[in-house]
DNA sequence: CTTCATGCAAAGCTTTTGCATTTCC
DNA sequence: GGAAATGCAAAAGCTTTGCATGAAG
């Protein structure tokens, strides 16, 4: 589990999201490598991906019905999902406290985590009904 | 996108929600209807239970990696996620208020809905760790 | 009779996996 | 040199889509 090896790849993947400064999706980070790299192979980014996760480098912002993003924002923070283009960026928004106390009916369930997250329709998108609506 | 017709497919898929009393997936949705109805297709299962989200006579629960689950409760809650065998159930909170006023710099972004999501243990799948360890 | 929904199969998209090869320690 | 990661391609899982047929209003 802990005893990982540090492969050139593992430090282009983290590089990469560094870099690009958005919340990429992981077929983003591959085709930003590819160009530079054209033999990495795209398991080899979705499975480091996963491992700078879990190692606490990156965070995972899963999406439902499209891909799932990752981010290098080190602090606890929310996610908005335009519901037009699908574009994710943060929400500034305090953290909730005690969130995990309010549950009071647990089915027996252990809690580990949550998530909180919005939908909206982004600047750019907005613009672009009015257009349409106008022309 | 309001005058929609009323077929017996759609009554189909409403009732068999209704009648298995947890957060189905699609397919098990299918499935379930498939032993009566041999001939209903796939996709007028997935047509159909978006169709009924949008009408707001099901509600949607979208699961990031991993199938959606659609359930009938229409009072607004949250739900938990098994993060070993996957299953969603209602968490018991109530709703926090004033989320939306938290956020404080939108970029720009119309905030339109909210969704928090938790991640648990199961009581069936502790049991089995339990059991591995153990064994 | 016109329009919309169905059934079926195929394709789409994201992610995972199997396996020979290469790289790391 | 032994274990683990890579690259490649294929498969898996969920969902959408194209199209001819059939049902609804």
């Amino acid at each position: 589990m802990t005893n990982r090896r540090n492969t050139i790849q593992k430090d282009l993947v983290k590089n990469a999201v560094y870099e690009m400064k958005r919340h990429v999706t992981a077929n983003e980070v591959y085709e930003f490598l590819k160009k530079e790299y054209p033999t990495i192979g795209k398991g080899t980014v979705y499975r480091n991906l996963d491992i700078l996760s879990e190692e606490g480098a990156l965070r995972k912002v899963e999406v439902p019905d499209g891909a799932n993003r990752f981010d290098i924002t080190l602090k606890n923070h929310y996610h908005v999902r335009c519901i037009k283009c699908g574009e994710v960026s943060d929400v500034d928004m305090e953290e909730i406290p005690d969130l995990m106390k309010r549950i009071h009916d647990t089915h027996g369930i252990d809690f580990l985590e949550y998530d909180i997250s919005f939908k909206g329709i982004c600047p750019r998108c907005r613009e672009k009904m009015k257009e349409e609506q106008n022309g």
